[in-house]
DNA sequence: GCCTGTGAAGCTATTCACAGCT
DNA sequence: AGCTGTGAATAGCTTCACAGGC
């Protein structure tokens, strides 16, 4: 219970929420959420069952309170500062993506090994020294990177950056990293998927993965 | 058998054994690619059984044969065309990112709502106006797209591009597709993953997620 | 009626463990 | 000895199906 999927899951039940939410609604069916969801009212209504929420028969879930319960499963008390390591084209595309200040996780730093870059305000990201990682990333209690550097220089960065204290790392490079147990890797290797998504079109059924 | 992970894994290990390949190694065990990939030997072995690939107890596998086997197996008989739709800072990362020039996926166009960006050639790849898509999609037989759009486009460019004969689709948007039963979907949801490194990094534990 | 909550069943994926080979 | 190939066992995840409530 409470495993790698049912918290991906929250996190998208999550959003959905918010966005039915900001539609005006106030309560929704297991069944409704898991049609925004594309799984079923079964696994929705179990994947609340692990976090304790409960609905009424009458009329569902309450949105509000589920929203709130689901951040306060999925979020960290207080808020977590992450460092994006690496900023060629795909991690500058990150820094846009991800809202800046968002409630519960704020990039706060990025580090790049090209000098041109150090000391450079990045769309609104500031660029750190590539040798002042340990230093920065422990004296500010960083526990969560994402490492979007070429896969030749991604193991040595994930040894240094867990030596500094890192506790999770996202993952671009499509490289294994030597990580300890105790970290967490959560891998998106682009090729992989895209080479996944070329082979099913070739067959029929269809699928979704996080 | 065959199923979504054993694809991922099947491409992961031919990328893995392509790096083998290069530092000059001619055979390797089910144990030592297992460690390179992340898994377990069992695992290894039953993934290459899977594609009626043999090794012998000897030497272990055949690196040259077993990544001809894999390619055999994963790689469509005739080079397969695909589209980008979104030019914004992810589709210009994915363009950097996917090499130019591969083998059997090649990313021939782009397609944006901004008009000037339309007739432009962005990294190597040609940009064509967005009325367009259904037209150029079906006539030159694009079955897999990357949608790199905003979440609010990505619904409805889904629609477009499976109406035009799409069967696949890596989508990075962080919205539900609206596709038929036979459209095969990878969806990179890049918030989820954030959030769960987040979750994970302040519990024990490891993991590897495709 | 249609909903939630949930034990039990069903499936899928992974690992075990060992026969057979070299 | 140490490997592969693989049936059997296990673990993990999802769905079924129904009791209980509005």
């Amino acid at each position: 219970m409470t495993s790698e999927k049912v918290i991906g899951r929250l996190s998208l039940y999550r959003r959905l929420l918010k966005s039915q939410q900001a539609l005006g609604q106030s309560h929704i069916y297991s069944h409704d959420l898991a049609s925004l969801a594309g799984n079923t009212a079964a696994q929705v209504r179990r994947d609340l069952m692990g976090i304790g929420f409960s609905g009424s028969p009458a009329r569902g879930y309450d949105i509000g309170s589920l929203i709130e319960a689901i951040c306060r499963f999925l979020d960290p008390p207080v808020p977590q500062p992450i460092v994006l390591v690496g900023l060629g084209n795909l991690g500058r595309a990150l820094l846009a993506y991800f809202p800046r200040r968002r409630p519960h996780l704020t990039i706060v730093g990025a580090f790049d090994v090209d000098p041109a870059k150090v000391g450079r305000v990045v769309m609104g990201c500031r660029c750190y020294a590539w040798e002042d990682m340990e230093r920065i990333v422990s004296e500010t209690g960083v526990e969560v990177a994402v490492l979007a550097v070429p896969a030749s220089e991604a193991p040595a960065a994930a040894i240094r950056l867990v030596r500094a204290g890192v506790r999770g790392l996202l993952n671009f490079a499509p490289a294994p990293l030597p990580v300890p147990e105790h970290v967490h890797v959560e891998n998106i290797d682009l090729t992989m998927s895209l080479e996944k998504v070329a082979f099913f079109a070739r067959r029929g059924s269809a699928a979704v993965a996080g």
